[in-house]
Formats: structure tokens, sequence, C-alpha cells
DNA sequence: GATTTCCATTAGATCGGTCTACCAAAGGTC
DNA sequence: GACCTTTGGTAGACCGATCTAATGGAAATC
């Protein structure tokens, strides 16, 4: 079975491939007559749109690349499907890639996609993510990559939560409730997110009196359920008992409600459990889980609209929106009390 | 800044275009010389691969097309993550939308997919997709469709769980506990996968004595948690208190939890809670919830290879593709006694 | 009536690769 | 020396759109 093209339109149509091509982009220079009898021939014909070879043309794809780590955890989903609709409405497709949090797996991914003629890149980096790593690629090319929820480089966009005002809100919180030392469990170690956030709840904490430690399990933990339990085993392990356990994200969190019972310990009331991002989940937990909202739409449509800007108008100097969190206080934290 | 073009390298090695496409593909024609020579210009100039003008005249584009409806499930998160995986690893990038399980929408992905010249198509179909809706776009452009986890045509590829084995061994389960009554809550009414489910369960449940009822919350509930909410709140609203709830998939179960909670209610306690699908979530849950793995990572693996095989091989006759589900028990029903 | 403007339409180059068909020179065979 | 084969390489058509510059004819202007 042939493939239907433009010229075998405009034949049956009894007009040239350039009138037929002007009636596809509803061009107001050809009269509605024309038009109409060109367009039976398409249905007649079942013709179908190349859009590459459109795009080869015109040096553009309508395509964008999306980058993430790994959509298991809620977050990250939401973030990827506020992005896929926002890219959709303006007419773009997306081409998507988890690097799984591996800086090797993403270099492919952004050599293929950059291969694939991309428009733009929306990159949630892998952690280890360097300039020199990224760059040669994004170099060559001179697609514009925007980077989302993480950030290596001040060279290139970046849309991402305000992870510093997120910190200093749990921490306040956390304070408040009278509570005398908090950690921090999980997290990818060297992320701009992590180092933020730790940042910012140091910040919240100075003056205090609460000691918070934020060392004691970041090697190697993971921002997932198994991060979360492997955390909190280890602080437990170092015969350490704090008031007030920070996960880095909910689905750290969630290990941590588990790692909790396994011993024994009841979260919100043997030790109080907070946490970053108010996943969906985190009000059906038991108990509710105190999080710091940091709404992946509002990231995810930003993004999709700061980078559809830079494609328009690539001169623009590298910019930085950060959104606004908010906390939400839950069971998790709210029932805390000293420890007679 | 202009691109590098295949002619820009030849020119500045000294070798006709021909020649270094050849290169580029590790033709054996070229002697190790000649290509040393020309790969190292492509690197001086800084030679950026242009895969479209390659697939136009290939005519194919070396991506797939993937859509789902909703990945916040994490069910169909990790489904995902396994096909772009799959996909990845064979050479293809991944074009992806989310339907949101809405088949306008839907029919408008498949759209752009086609005309982005995918060479094949892995759908989740959107719950009212019907052959005369998807067909069109696919008749004009014969490009394969591969159906996953549900299917709503007997004449496209199809992997899946084996849902009614599924349901039988969760029926089975069930009226071992000594249950007397058990309905099913959530999911998307129409689909294929709730259809055999239920399939299972009563087969499952026939001669059991056990009194099972699929019909009471069935309309306008969806499968995610809300829809888990709802469905109990709507079982329980009519005076009905079955001995056991088991829900559609395990996102639904987690609002069922909730549900049962503000009630008063403990799962696995007063209520046995069963499910589909033995996502991470479910071992992690108070009380850890009996599910039926349906193996995504397996599923997904299986699709890809398959629709892989068809693109290679487009008159093979439609296949499916079962996988066997396995009954994971826990203390969500095995703590069920009789009520007193 | 001659010239200009406008309208509808088109021929042909172009995007950046791949592929077919062909060629020139070197080496081998009788 | 004539003929065949192999090696290393190339010219130019081609994929299916878009876009520029041009054209023929009708209407409008002087």
């Amino acid at each position: 079975m042939k493939t239907v093209t433009l010229n075998d339109v405009s034949r049956a149509a009894g007009v040239s491939r350039s009138t037929a091509s002007l009636v596809l982009r509803g061009s107001p220079k050809i009269p509605e007559t024309t038009a109409e009898r060109v367009r039976l021939a398409m249905t007649e014909l079942g013709y179908v749109y190349n859009r590459h070879a459109a795009n080869m043309r015109r040096s553009e794809s309508m395509t964008l690349g999306l980058i993430v780590t790994d959509i298991r955890n809620p977050y990250f989903a939401g973030l990827t499907m506020t992005i896929e609709e926002a890219a959709h409405t303006a007419g773009y497709t997306l081409l998507v890639g988890y690097s799984r949090d591996d800086v090797e797996r993403q270099s492919l991914q952004l050599e293929t996609m950059v291969q694939q003629q991309v428009d733009g890149i929306l990159l949630l980096p892998a952690t280890g993510s360097e300039l020199n790593a990224v760059c040669g690629i994004i170099d060559r090319s001179s697609v514009p990559v925007l980077q989302v929820a993480r950030y290596f480089s001040e060279e290139l966009d970046y849309v991402g939560p305000d992870n510093i005002a997120a910190g200093q809100q749990l921490a306040r919180h956390v304070s408040s409730l009278g509570a005398a030392s908090a950690v921090l469990i999980g997290g990818p170690e060297r992320s701009s997110a992590r180092t933020e956030r730790i940042e910012g709840l140091e910040t919240g904490f100075t003056g205090s009196g609460v000691v918070f430690d934020s060392s004691l399990s970041a090697a190697a933990t993971t921002n997932n359920a198994a991060g979360g339990s492997e955390g909190v085993a280890r602080v437990l392990d170092q015969g350490i008992w704090p008031d007030c356990i920070i996960a880095y994200s909910d689905a750290v969190a969630i290990g941590i409600y588990a790692e909790l019972r396994r011993r024994n310990l009841e979260p919100g009331r043997d030790i109080s459990v907070a946490s970053f991002d108010d996943i969906a989940m985190a009000e059906l937990l038991l108990p509710p889980l105190t999080s710091v909202s940091t709404y992946p739409e509002l990231i995810g449509h930003q993004a999709a609209e700061l980078l559809l800007n830079r494609i328009r108008d690539p001169s623009l100097r590298p910019q930085r929106s950060l959104v606004e969190p908010a906390l939400k206080i839950r069971a998790s934290t709210a029932q805390w009390r000293p420890r007679t």
C-alpha cells in the first residue's frame, strides 16, 4: 500500500502541490471553492499529513523532550502529566525518557532527543548532572534546555519550588510543636532540591532550640519508600530517637511510616513525621501526613510556558521561576507532645 | 549559527557525502583510515545527526507512540517505565500521551502520533474506545497498534494480565476465609479488564456460598482513590455491610481504606479488603493489602517485544498474550473472622 | 486603450540525509 | 596483453513537505 502524498492529492483535485499545501495550512489566499475540492480529495484518498517532511523544510519539529528520573514517584508523575498537557495544547508532542536518576542514561536520552530534532528539552536532572556532562550535546545543537525541580547550572532556565521557603515553613511548624530534635531522612544527596531544603530547615530552626541534623542518613538513600525505611533504620540503630523525622519527600515518608511500625513505633504519636511535596497519598495515609505542598501542576505549567517562550525568543537571558509552597498540617505532627 | 550537515563534514574530510553517510552507519566498505578522517571532521565541526532527514528517506521514524490513561496510578507508571526502557534498548524513542481516560483526547493523540510517523503505537485504551473511533486514523496510516492492559478489538494485538484467573484466585481466597458476602468497588465500568475481573470473581465464587455483587457501585466510579471512597460510601449508605470489599485496583483500595476509617471501620478487622495489581504501596499500607499481582513490568516488556515483532513483520495474525497473575495474601484479609 | 493592481495559482529549489547505479584503479588469472 | 574481480568511492535521484519568485488573466485606474 503506497502512502498518499500531497502530490497525489493535488493531482486528484486538479491543482498544484503548492496549492494543496496552502489549503492544508488554511491560507486565506485560496478561495473556499478550491479549498473544498482539495479537502475532498484528501478524505477520499485517505491522506495523512507527514509532519516530518514539513518539519524538515521548516527546521522545527513541534516536539519537546522531557526527561525525568522516575514517575513511580507520584510527584513526578503529576509533573509529567501537566507538562504533557501544556505541550499538547500548544500543539507540541512530547518525547519522554526516564533517566532513573542515572547520568549515563540521561546523556543517551539527551543525545537521542537532539538527534530527533526536538525544539526544546525539559530536564529534571539526574543527581550528579554537571554542566560539562550535559553541555557537549546541548552546545553542539543549541537546543534550549530548561531545568525542572532541580538545577545544576545558572546558565539554563529553571522552574521549581521555593525549597528554602518550604524548609523554613516546615522548620517553624516543627519547632512550634515543642520538638527538641529533628532529623532529615532520604533524598538524592547532591541534588539542589535537597541542599535547598536543608538550608531552609536550618535557617528555620535557628534560634528555636531544636537540634537539627541532616547528615545522619544522607549517603546512599534514595527518593522512594525504600530510602525512607533504610534511613529510619540507620538513625534508630545509632541509638538516636528524634522527636521529629522530616522526610525528603512524601515517597520517602511512606517508607518511614512502614519502618517505624516494624519497630512498634507509631508515627504521629511516638515520633512525629513531616515531609515535602504533599502528594495525594499524604492525606490518605494513617495518620494523615503533614507535608509542604510544592504544587507540581503549577511548576509543570510554568516550565512548559517558559520553554515555549524561549523557543520563540532564544535570546532571552536565563530565567528562574520559583513556586511558593504551602504547609499542610495534618495528624502526623499535630498530635505531637513531649515524651513523658 | 548554521547547522552542520553531512555535506559540510564530507567537504572538510575531502570525501563525498555518500562516503560520509556510509561512515556514519559503520559500513565495512569504507577503510578505517578514511572513516577516521571523516569522524574527526564530525567532532571538529560539531556535527549532529539529523534523524528526521534519514527517517524521511527510509520511511521509518524509530519512534513508538504510547498512550496511557493516567500515570498517577503507580500501576500505569510502572508499565510506562518498562515500555520506555524496552523501546530505548531497541533503539526507539517514545512519544507519549496521557488520555486521562478521555476518548476524544485519545483520538487527537493518535492522530498526532500518526502524523509524527511513529512506527507503532502502544495503546492503553480509554474506556469507551471502539474500533470505529480509533479505526479511521489507524486504517488511513496502517500503523500497527497494540492494546495494553485493556482491549476493545480482537483484530489488534493485545498484551495484558489474565484477569479472569486473577479474579478466580481472589475469589477462592476470599471464600476460603469464610466470608459470606463480597462486593466489587471501583474501576472503569465498561473496560475489558473490569469485565474480565468480574467474570473471574463470579466463576471463582460459584458454589462457595459467598454472595457476590459487582453492580453496587459500578456506575461513575473511577480507577483511583476518590473512586474507592465514593464506592464505599455508596455501598454502606445503602445499608449493605459486606464481609469483604474487593477493590478494582490498589489505587481504589487506598480510597476504600480512607473512607472506611472515616466511618470508624478498621480495614482487615471490621471489613476485609482485597484488590488487584499489587503495586509497591500495597505492602506498605496498614494493614498490608492483599492483592493479586499483575506484573506490569512483564506486561510492558512483552508488549514492547510484540509490537517490535509486528513492525518487522506486519503480516502476522493478531496476537494475544496473557500474563499469569499471583495472589499476595496479606493482613487486610488474613485477619478476617466472622463478626460475632 | 494602455497601464497598473490584484487575485489565484504554480514551477522549481530546498531541507539533510539514504540509496541505486556506476566508475576508476589495482590486483589476479589465463 | 586481454579479461575478470575486488576495492574504494562518487553522482544524482529521492523522500514529502514548504517557500520564493513568477505567471496569466481579470478587474481597476488613468
